[in-house]
DNA sequence: CTGAGCACCTGAGGGC
DNA sequence: TGCCCTCAGGTGCTCA
């Protein structure tokens, strides 16, 4: 589900809610594991620690206490909602963390591809989930410079390309279509054919797309809710996303579908090169 | 090493 | 109504 506009719009609700100076009471897993089980002995270590510092490094929220850190990864269809305390649980309910305060926190996730995990504050940053990252797409390390020198020789699909965290971080399945569409180039391009040009305005797309969709509050296919329960808008604006067979809103020929590595992918056969 | 395919899960929606 | 099939915002493992 979530690419890198709806974990930061999770990360900004939580922020505004008040999140960190909040303090722990307890947290409490129900039991079924997500991609991987959660350490029991863990949770009971987090009670009476405070949050200090709550961030987003690539699709991961980190939160860290004096102590501890916490890693969260929403996978396709989970998500964080905060409430003011209640015992009225939903079906895949997974995680509650109780704040002193009263505030509760709920991760909710049908399909259980998320991650959680707590660790001692000194094991962040050499966790195994954060090594081995590419660059953060709305910062300075990720050019179209970047782009075309990491691509050489490369004979990945640029589309496939993007979406590898290994090479620049946050892109997934919707705004890989998005991008490319606006940069005018298609998906199957190999990145070692793409010019150096191209590579740049690709670069530029991709901050363009995830910037507009991070301030519509991202996008929402199903899942995708924020932490106060409300969906994402950007999806209304789609320009290629799940538009099969729909008239390009430049020039109105067919938008094109076919899945690259399993993954639907969509674009203009006119407007993209 | 690279790239492709599949596995991991549940639920929604379409065809019959 | 119900069954069966396909598909879904991600990623990590295996295989050629």
């Amino acid at each position: 589900m979530p690419e890198l506009p709806e974990v930061e719009n999770v990360r900004l609700g939580l922020a505004q809610m008040g999140l960190v100076g909040q303090t722990i009471e307890k947290m409490v897993w129900g039991g079924q594991k997500l991609r991987r089980p959660i350490k029991m002995s863990d949770l009971g270590k987090i009670a009476g620690q405070t949050v200090v510092q709550l961030e987003r490094r690539a699709k991961f929220l980190i939160w860290q206490t004096a102590d501890f850190g916490i890693l969260s990864h929403l996978g396709m269809t989970g998500s964080w909602r905060a409430f003011r305390r209640s015992d009225e649980l939903l079906k895949h309910d997974h995680i509650q963390i109780y704040f002193l305060s009263g505030l509760q926190l709920t991760y909710h996730d049908p399909r259980r591809f998320g991650l959680f995990e707590i660790m001692p504050k000194a094991k962040l940053a050499t966790h195994p989930w954060l090594t081995n990252l590419g660059p953060e797409p709305l910062s300075e390390n990720f050019s179209g410079e970047y782009l075309f020198k990491r691509g050489r020789r490369r004979d990945a699909p640029i589309k496939n390309w993007l979406m590898d965290q290994k090479q620049v971080v946050g892109i997934g399945n919707i705004y890989a279509s998005e991008a490319l569409y606006r940069a005018k180039v298609r998906p199957a391009r190999p990145v070692g054919r793409v010019k150096k040009v191209e590579a740049d305005a690709i670069a530029q797309a991709v901050r363009e797309v995830l910037q507009e969709a991070i301030a519509a509050g991202g996008s929402t296919i199903r899942d995708y809710r924020n932490a106060g329960g409300e969906a994402g808008a950007f999806q209304k604006t789609f320009a290629v996303y799940d538009r099969a067979e729909k008239p390009c809103t430049a020039c109105a020929t067919s938008i094109r579908m076919r899945t690259f590595s399993g993954r639907s992918t969509y674009w203009c056969p006119k407007c993209q090169v």
